[in-house]
DNA sequence: GCAAATTATTTTAGGGTTCAAATATCCTCC
DNA sequence: GGAGGATATTTGAACCCTAAAATAATTTGC
């Protein structure tokens, strides 16, 4: 017997009914520790995660990095990344430069500044996170690493597939 | 010898390593999923996730919910949820009505309009983690399953711990 | 019965986010 | 050496989100 799509989905309520909670459940684990995150940081420095997130990568990044690079490594818009990088200048805890090689490029560094209150900050995230994830032994960590990393994979994948289509 | 936390913290740059990189690697699938998820929904049905969400919450509640009923099943602030129901009052996909043993409590559900919507947009919806999951066989599916269901424990006791002390 | 505390919702102020359009600069190739 | 295309960034419009204050209605304790 044939059915098209439609009747399908009303006869089959359940299909990738595992898949679909998977994602829930990734969900609401990353949404529950992330609103933790927030909250502490503002709490205890007055700053939000994607400001966070910023000093972050320019702390490994000593030398600067463009805009796009850090558009890129964040996986936001670069507009968004125009916008936050504005707040980071303004209180001081960034620099920017123009390229030398090309007036286009926009070199961001964290100030020293910055970066004495970024090591501050990525301590106690550090002590936050280990407090969080205190119920899982090193074999789970080491488990959901490898499962993520393979999961990771597997939605690239289905992005590329798409994109190629 | 004693070191203060400061100290410490600068001579110990890689302590809790793991559970960052973990935080880090769960944080990044889920932005994958949502990101992709969030831009299938706009292109399909013009729709936005929150408000797809809002609608899967009232599609299991045919009596209909409350306004905190919803922000608490979300996660998100009650000012929100008021935002997201109008936006979906306004197209036709909610009814609301003042609950008549309590006249500060609105009930929201879904008209029939929304259900039909909801019902194909839920369908393609499974269709896309499905694709993106492809990669995971039904033993990693359960074993992400049983190891997020730990982790989100873990994070739960957590919290509790510190709004207890 | 009624003042005070509680509860449900809305409003407000301040961010963050995306996409798409606009600018500015560079590069290529004739 | 200049036109056309590519690349880096900014701007603008429309959302989403939270926390905190304000509003409205109910319940509780006396």
């Amino acid at each position: 017997m044939m059915l098209d799509a439609e009747t399908k989905a009303l006869e089959e309520p359940s299909a990738h009914e595992a898949e679909v909670r998977l994602w829930l459940r990734l969900l609401t684990c990353a949404n529950l520790i992330e609103g933790e995150i927030r909250s502490k940081l503002r709490e205890r420095f007055d700053i939000t995660l994607p400001r966070f997130d910023l000093m972050a990568q320019l702390d490994r990044a000593p030398e600067g990095m463009t805009l796009s690079d850090v558009s890129r490594r964040m996986m936001v818009s670069n507009g968004n990344v125009t916008h936050i990088v504005d707040k980071l200048l303004a209180s001081g805890d960034l620099d920017r430069r123009t390229a030398e090689h090309d007036r286009r490029v926009q070199v961001i560094s964290l100030t020293s500044k910055g970066r004495a209150e970024f090591r501050a900050m990525a301590a106690e995230h550090a002590d936050w996170l280990a407090r969080l994830f205190a119920g899982l032994g090193e074999t789970d960590i080491n488990d959901l690493m490898r499962l993520l990393a393979k999961a990771k994979a597997s939605v690239r994948a289905g992005l590329a597939e798409e994109t190629a289509r």
